[in-house]
DNA sequence: ACATGATATGAAACAGGTATCACACAGATG
DNA sequence: CATCTGTGTGATACCTGTTTCATATCATGT
């Protein structure tokens, strides 16, 4: 049923239906003719058709790169809470890590079908920000702190260096990492320079195998973990980029009969259920990712309702949380 | 830029444009110049006025309970991967385990706006019963089985039955259960009667404080546990619908100071990377959640294809997972 | 009584696409 | 040669709402 022939069934005008729906001038008794007829009818108008002239689809994009991650769940449950507060639908892309259906997400993004964007990107290339600046939609990057957009992220420099300098001054003079791609601007490049910082404030000295890049799961970090302390000369404590690296080191721990804290402190960022109710509690750095994704919707509303368009970086900040993982005994 | 615009821009006729972006009839000399229009200007035709003639969004509306649940993101990984394959976009909507948002996505999505809907439910009241019936979109319910509508659903019954079974072939006697409300017909009722099937065949009494109704987190499962833990006359073995729940309850005997699994056993279903890295890993069900989304997918698709309405029903088995937690020591 | 402004109304234009239509033209068929 | 068939083409109608426009009505202030 569209919006004709419901007119010529409630008795009113086309126009009239319009207004009803739009907030526009009616009389009470059209009104109720209105109101009855959708009672009996169940008529709603199509979006669609409204979209095409108006341009506004109450639908915002958002770009991930997996599901299955505690991390990003949160997140986007937070966009998901501030959408809907504002009465906006989320249409969610999943791009399986592929860079490739990133881009062409944020083409399909570019012209209509969506308000606005949100983009939990990793990795940031030329032709991300080659078509990140052709977009005809306001777009806000979550997670990752690239100059010239819109962004909310963390102080995962701040949160690297706490970690790390939390096990030096416990006494450790070993320290080793296990990090990710710093192709990766924050869980990578920016937990190195944190790890880094504290080290090099500590004036320690790290070899190069206690330096290993990990993948993002768990399995990685069992493996890369298993590399590095299967030689000789071992570090006392590692600081790992995500707790699921850490989940990993930890595993390997228990297998090789290495003590830990005793023997090896270990400490990651992330503060997911997993580190919580691990054999040996994990100390970590909680990142606020629920309020991350609210923040983030609520800084694409407000792009949406301005005119300006100056970009905006959003920095939360981390909460250590010790646990026995770095306990001194 | 619109359609007209760009086809002036270049030099074709409107139709044409139509045609290049539809595969009707089209000589290559307009299609290059077409092609080259678009690399110069990067058109792209707006989705909601071709919808509004012909009425496909290659939209498929998405409703969930809530997102930080590992099952949940499982199942729809599994969605995003199966319509993904077939140009489809996902339209997700959060209801933070609020029925009447429930009910409101379904209304919405009841008219336009998707081509189809895949509801994660997970209760089924009249009301939801009844606003179904009244879709006029392919529905696909996953998770539970509904009568009369499209479900891919898993065997609960069945591998509620084969844990509490496991356990009680060890030589347990005194069997406990901690599960979850019993409107939810899969995670609650089928698990519920599968455990009580298993203690009827074994010829087993289970006094009512052995039997707790918990939330389905961590934190609840904990507090029932504790409550169940703390009187003088002990279970020796514990069923529980979810993991989480089980790490609740294993986290509390960890405190309490009961041996697991020595005292007492402790056997789930999920097969959470929880369960697997808990400090005693858990004996679990693995539900094929990923697939479980795929084939809901796949089945939505098939009902967008086809004209018939049969509902059909399609239901997953389990594997069990023995870890240490039900190891006879 | 009369200008004023807020409220109310249906016809028609508009949005940005797609589908239909009438027609042109080539090569194949009888 | 006439006819058919597949291909290619632009004009135009159409889809389903929203918005504008011209106009009507009514209570107020002066």
């Amino acid at each position: 049923m569209n919006i004709s022939e419901f007119a010529v069934y409630a008795g009113v005008s086309k126009s009239a239906v319009s207004r009803y729906f739009n907030d526009g001038y009616l009389s009470d008794d059209k009104r109720e003719l209105i109101e009855k007829a959708i009672a009996e009818t169940g008529y709603s108008p199509g979006i669609s058709a409204r979209t095409s002239k108006n341009r506004v689809t109450k639908l915002v994009g958002v770009i991930i790169p997996k599901l299955s991650s505690e991390s990003i769940s949160r997140v986007v449950e937070g966009i998901s809470e501030a959408l809907s507060a504002e009465g906006y639908e989320l249409l969610l892309v999943n791009t399986f890590n592929d860079c490739r259906k990133e881009i062409s997400s944020l083409e399909l993004f570019r012209n209509n079908r969506v308000d606005g964007v949100i983009l939990l990107g990793t990795v940031f290339t030329d032709l991300h920000l080659s078509v990140l600046g052709k977009m005809h939609v306001p777009v806000v990057i979550a997670g990752q702190n690239v100059k010239g957009f819109n962004c909310v992220c963390h102080n995962d420099e701040g949160a690297a260096y706490a970690l790390t300098k939390l096990m030096l001054e416990k006494g450790r003079k070993k320290p080793a990492m296990i990090g990710v791609t710093k192709d990766d601007r924050s869980a990578g490049l920016s937990r190195w320079n944190g790890f880094r910082r504290a080290v090099d404030e500590a004036g320690l000295d790290v070899p190069a195998r206690f330096m290993e890049t990990s993948r993002f799961d768990m399995d990685s970090g069992y493996e890369k973990a298993k590399f590095m302390l299967s030689g000789g000369h071992l570090p006392d404590c590692i600081f790992c980029a995500t707790d699921s690296i850490a989940m990993g080191a930890l595993l390997y721990c228990r297998e090789a009969g290495i003590d830990v804290p005793k023997d090896m402190m270990i400490a990651s960022v992330g503060d997911s259920k997993l580190g919580r109710a691990a054999f040996i509690p994990l100390t970590t750095a909680h990142l606020h990712y629920k309020t991350e994704g609210r923040d983030a919707a609520e800084m694409l509303l407000m792009a949406l309702k301005r005119s300006d368009t100056v970009a905006r970086t959003l920095e939360l900040d981390y909460e250590i949380i010790e646990r026995l993982s770095t306990e001194t005994v």
